[in-house]
RNA sequence: GCCGAGGUGGCGAAAUGGUAGACGCACUAGCUUUAGGAGCUAGCGGGGCAACCCAUGGAGGUUCAAGUCCUCUCCUCGGCACCA
């Protein structure tokens, strides 16, 4: 029978619904634990992207190497399905979000079990579910109780167009996410997290995980911590003194102006004031109110600024300094107020050269200056973070409801964890409201409650969470997808938890990988989570990118977008699977080519024809056949242990080529070991054959083949003689051949004795099995 | 500007400091007469009839030996960015 891909993959595909080899087991102590973790998606309704199977098949492969290495895999999968896609969704056709992601969800399923990942269906979980979100909520709300979640105005991002308050991540380049309105600023009262409060932890917990460098330098990175010194400048005819940071206190003394953020207090003081400076002030605040958040942040912009009409005092020079405004200062970093060094800071350089301001050529950064600083009480060292709070508040209807009620007598008070889940209400219309408020402040009898400390009235918070909220501590209710009375029970967590291999996107390796730490950490102190397990990944590794087949990101606009199904269709999940992981490494940004998807599938065919020809011959492996099957066993153990399957595929290429030439004999034991190193990459057609065979369902969960070292040797080797450092030749010898054995077959050779007569040998290198190096002058 | 990853045939890519280009795609020639994006054999970095010579972004260096290690430099991609 030919390789006939929709007869296999129907046959098959069914009887993994009852398979329990796929399934992780609680406190399976006979066996090593592994916890093979790949990042829940989004379900959009465009369904499973080819980026999604690629990630996944990469994890995919990689649980089920783990698992025929013997160990108790748990590989599972969940719906982050909470988010702004089903909420647009939802408005323009008035469905409930609930409907449109349960047949998302269905869809993604079915996509997911027909490329045959071996997810364990049994922990699926979904973010949406009250079940779930009840702990989402409950996370949130001993947040509060610990002081860590708090209501306060915030400036944030404003879409004028949609009246609705937008995340930094929901802003792309200075316009809405939704709409493509320039975004203004407005300031909201909206709840903030203090992961700022966890900084130091974020950093110092990275030197307990085996990240890959690129992810522990990106979270440095985004927490920016920076040491430095904050000091006091007195400011002439002003009660207080202005506080400015700074990461150079030793370049103090050629500090010649300051510089102030226009959202600083002292210019709202400033403009109650009389200074002839006031109406000049006011004309360029402005100017650049009508400024995007996009032009402010342009650095290659030229540099904009107003004198304040106000003198400051250098403490250490003791000359007076001018104060301007200049929004190239922010309030969202240091004080938002700096002491400009020009013949130091290239940025305060060009504003003193724009400005005319004095530039002072001649002062040297001092090493004793931070000591003198401090001991005049001018200032003391301080530590700043580029990392800011974390703004928790979104006015969408599809989230998590923040489960916090308002009472006019005891302010904000978290709903008790017996009244959780605070279940997200239906409603009529999922726009938001005029007011920029969620479309759930129009419930009235949902927001008007009472207060669960004094029974009095209260109303009840309509925003949601962010759709990070959901992803923080999934990881670990997959160890526990059903408990109702805690997140996770706490024994099943300390067997599951770390995640020993985490495979992610590089986009959430600042966002999520970051939130989802601090959350982890936050809930150890809470000691809900194993003391004995202070992070909650070890090991996080990012894929690469797979771009249309002209090289450009997929996009639709592009009208490059790669659907899987149609080629699973085409040519079948195991040849999809297969050239995904022989694209490339694994890390890399590669272009879809389908022609060498087709090559794969060659590839598959003749596999198949190899298996077909040998099975049931009772044949007996000759030794030829043993060495490269036994080659190609150590290559895949080696390779797919570091994630280097491209390199293993290529393998298996080489040794159907090979053992496909006439009067090879194969038995049916060394058959199977070949069988067994497809299956990671192709498992319908492994199944297929081991199943032809004559063994038993089911090839997944069989043990990895063993490689004998002794089946490797070989008898001759090339060996590569080189004559002053350049290849001249090859003589076949014994690997463990002695110097003089080697030197007389080389001499044998007139084609490199030609090379050896052109001078005096002077010296010999000779390693063994690799060359043999002459040097001749 | 900072951080990270890279630069090897027409293309995707391989190479514990030891035969550069495995494997795949595309291409060429021959054989097969083939309803399936076929199969088989051979060739396939550049130059040269050849012996050989030249080739891993560029320039130096270490070494018997460098794509691989070191120094400098150019470029590409990804992330962050008026970070004080």
């Amino acid at each position: 029978m030919a390789y006939d891909f929709k007869e296999i993959e129907k046959k098959w595909i069914p009887q993994y619904e009852e398979f329990d080899g796929y399934k992780g087991i609680d406190f399976e102590n006979d066996k090593e634990k592994f916890y093979m973790l790949t990042e829940f998606p989004y379900p959009s309704g465009s369904g499973l992207h080819v980026g999604h199977a690629f990630a996944m098949t990469a994890a995919d492969v990689y649980a089920r190497f783990q698992r025929m290495q013997g160990k108790n895999v748990m590989f599972p999968m969940g719906w982050d399905a909470f988010g702004l896609p089903a909420e647009n969704y939802a408005i323009k056709t008035g469905r409930n979000p609930k409907e449109i992601t349960k047949e998302v969800t269905d869809m993604f399923r079915s996509q997911m079990k027909k490329l045959g990942f071996s997810f364990d269906w049994d922990r699926e979980i979904n973010s949406t579910s009250p079940d779930y979100y009840k702990w989402t909520q409950w996370i949130f709300t001993k947040l509060f109780e610990e002081g860590l979640a708090e209501k306060k105005e915030m400036p944030i991002n404003w879409c004028p167009k949609d009246k609705i308050g937008l995340a930094n991540e929901e802003v792309i380049d200075g316009k809405c996410e939704r709409c493509g309105t320039e975004v203004e600023k407005r300031t909201i009262s909206q709840w903030v997290v203090k992961i700022t409060d966890y900084a130091d932890r974020l950093i110092n917990g990275l030197y307990d995980t085996e990240f890959i460098e690129k992810v522990k330098a990106a979270q440095i990175n985004w927490i920016g911590k920076k040491e430095g010194a904050k000091i006091r400048f007195e400011v002439k005819g002003h009660p207080e003194k202005l506080e400015v940071f700074t990461t150079r206190p030793d370049t103090i003394a050629g500090a010649t102006f300051m510089v102030i953020a226009p959202e600083h207090a002292l210019v709202g003081e400033l403009l109650e004031g009389h200074s002839d400076n006031v109406s000049r002030v006011k004309e360029y605040l402005e100017n650049i109110k009508g400024e995007s958040e996009m032009q402010r942040t342009d650095a290659s912009r030229e540099k904009t600024g107003v004198f304040s009409g106000l003198i400051a005092i250098n403490p250490i020079t003791n000359k007076e300094i001018p104060i301007w405004i200049a929004d190239y200062v922010t309030m969202s970093y240091g004080t938002g107020a700096i002491m400009a060094v020009p013949s130091h800071d290239d940025r305060d350089g060009e504003f003193a050269q724009k400005f005319g301001l004095e530039i002072n050529e001649t002062y040297t950064p001092d090493d004793q200056m931070m000591e003198e600083i401090e001991k005049r009480g001018m200032g003391e060292k301080a530590v700043t973070y580029h990392l800011r709070d974390w703004i928790f508040s979104r006015q969408h209807y599809w989230g998590e409801p923040i489960p916090m009620v308002y009472c006019e007598r005891d302010g904000w008070v978290s709903v008790p964890a017996v009244d959780l889940p605070v279940v997200l209400p239906d409603v009529e219309k999922y726009l938001p409201t005029d007011t920029g408020e969620s479309p759930l402040a129009n419930i009235k009898d949902w927001v008007e409650t009472t207060c669960p400390k004094c029974g009095g009235k209260a109303k009840r918070e309509t925003d949601t969470m962010p759709n990070w909220a959901g992803s923080d501590w999934y990881f670990l209710r997959y160890c526990d997808p059903n408990n109702q009375d805690v997140l996770a029970d706490m024994k099943k967590m300390e067997y599951w938890m770390p995640v020993d291999v985490y495979v992610g996107g590089d986009e959430h390796n600042t966002l999520h990988l970051l939130y989802s730490r601090f959350i982890y950490q936050f809930l150890w102190d809470l000691a809900v989570v194993p003391k004995s397990i202070p992070e909650p990944y070890k090991k996080r590794i990012s894929h690469g990118v797979i771009l249309g087949p002209d090289g450009n990101r997929m996009s639709k606009s592009k009208g490059n977008v790669i659907v899987p199904d149609e080629f699973v269709e085409k040519y079948g999940a195991d040849s999809l699977r297969t050239y995904l992981m022989f694209m490339g490494p694994f890390d890399a940004t590669m272009a879809w080519n389908e022609r060498s998807l087709i090559g794969v599938r060659r590839f598959i065919e003749k596999f198949y024809n190899l298996i077909e020809l040998h099975a049931g011959t009772g044949e007996v492996t000759d030794d030829e056949s043993k060495k490269v099957i036994h080659q190609l066993i150590k290559q895949a153990t080696e390779d797919v242990a570091e994630f280097k399957f491209n390199t293993v595929i290529a393998r298996l290429m080489e040794t159907v080529n090979t053992l496909s030439k006439p009067g090879f004999k194969i038995g049916t034991n060394d058959l199977g070991s070949v069988v067994k190193v497809l299956a990671l990459f192709a498992p319908f057609v492994a199944e297929q054959l081991w199943s032809d065979l004559g063994e038993v369902f089911s090839v997944h969960n069989q043990e990895w083949p063993v490689y004998d070292e002794k089946y490797l040797l070989s008898e001759r080797v090339n060996l590569s003689v080189q004559v002053n450092g350049k290849m001249r030749g090859l003589v076949s010898i014994s690997p463990d051949a002695e110097e003089q054995t080697v030197i007389l077959e080389v001499k044998k050779s007139e084609k490199i004795n030609k090379y050896l007569e052109e001078g005096e040998i002077r010296k010999i290198i000779y390693i063994r099995g690799k060359t043999i190096n002459f040097v001749v002058g």
